[in-house]
DNA sequence: TTCTTATACATAAGAAAATTATGTATATAT
DNA sequence: ATATATACATAATTTTCTTATGTATAAGAA
């Protein structure tokens, strides 16, 4: 995420809720999501990115599978179950952090 | 924050906030307020407020002003002109990283 | 046909921003 | 007396990025 705006730490649960939501989904692939639904805002970079895959599958939530289509290398991810429950954890943290931040910088909304 | 949750990038945030709201904090009064507004939620630690304090003092963000209460001594730190300034443009970046995870993470709402 | 852009992976060096572990010192409550 | 609260601070380490490279194929533009 070059862009400025990318809080560290979220870019995990960002991938876990992408592949929560696509089934499967090469690297490459994430990167491009991300910018359109972001449309543009966000971009992560693949120095961000690949780095972090590796990781999620060393830590056994995501599984991967090779594939080559028109001659190039593809690394399909998906999530395991262990990657599944973590999601939401994730995506339950997101939310307690939002709800904190606004409680914190909008106290009276909270 | 030891308690997890705070995602890297909005310390600065959440002090320039309450420093908008209250004035002048010292270090310790901010570890207490964060504490009280998210009911434990969100504990600042020590080893990354001061040095935040220190930098921001350093960018001009703000200035401080030593008193010394019942013996001990405090560092009222309070926003300069520019500090205030960039209160808003930290709160607007906050507002749009919020908007950018929901969009990625509840694409149906956004 | 050459050059750029897109696709697709990867890693290394460096920076930023925390956590964890200490350290000093005074005041208050048990 | 001892532990807890108040109040500052810094050093070592870790996490998580950015920036800079590197390899390789495919497609489109000049």
């Amino acid at each position: 995420m070059s862009n400025s705006k990318l809080y560290k730490g979220s870019l995990t649960t960002i991938i876990l809720k992408l592949l929560n939501e696509h089934d499967k989904m090469y690297g490459y692939e994430i990167t491009q999501k991300v910018k359109a639904l972001t449309k543009g805002e966000l971009k992560i970079t693949e120095g961000a990115l690949y780095p972090a895959l590796h990781k999620l599958e060393a830590e056994g939530l995501l599984d991967v599978e090779v594939a080559k289509v028109d001659n190039r290398l593809r690394k399909y991810y998906k999530l395991t179950e262990t990657g599944t429950k973590e999601t939401v954890n994730k995506l339950e943290e997101l939310a307690d952090y939002i709800k904190t931040m606004q409680a914190l910088v909008n106290p009276k909304l909270a």
